[in-house]
DNA sequence: GAGAATTTGTACGTATGTATG
DNA sequence: ACATACATACGTACAAATTCT
């Protein structure tokens, strides 16, 4: 069903959120968008926005907890930034 | 669908086949059940048999390789073992 | 405090892409 | 040409804890 593809969805995904946390638009300590709200916004599947959120918390940009939420890290935790 | 679950699935099908990998029965540098195998054998998803083998790469203990498989890690790089 | 909604996590199913054998 | 195997991507459902009304 999907014609052809450059790259992969969820790391365009991630790439956005990223570039919105280093520009302080998602500041440290508060909450990122849920899983629900970035399948809307970027109309991609639950598995896609997870996998995205999964891989900036691997990279230690944010940390989603269980029943909260995905928050972004403070910034003296960052990888190099 | 399901009932209760006292753990979780993903964690049993990793714990099982790292008991493998360490006891030897699936020997270093050979490949391991593929997704489809622990599918059967497991009588799990997809998801949750692919998310054990990624667990199980996180350790350290096994590679996949896209279109070639999953192979056992040297021992010589196993997480303290 | 009660109930509803939210949110992450787990789990299942399916289809397609890409590379290998 | 075909089967295999991992990777990506879609959808759905439920659990558990938290948050909001």
């Amino acid at each position: 069903m999907i014609k052809w593809r450059p790259s992969h969805l969820w790391e365009e995904v991630a790439a956005t959120l990223r570039t919105r946390i280093e520009s302080g638009q998602y500041p440290p300590q508060t909450r990122m968008p849920s899983i629900r709200d970035v399948m809307q916004e970027f109309e991609v599947g639950k598995n896609t926005a997870l996998h995205a959120l999964e891989h900036l918390e691997e990279q230690g940009l944010v940390v989603m907890v269980q029943s909260q939420g995905t928050f972004v890290t403070p910034r003296e935790e960052w990888p190099q930034a």
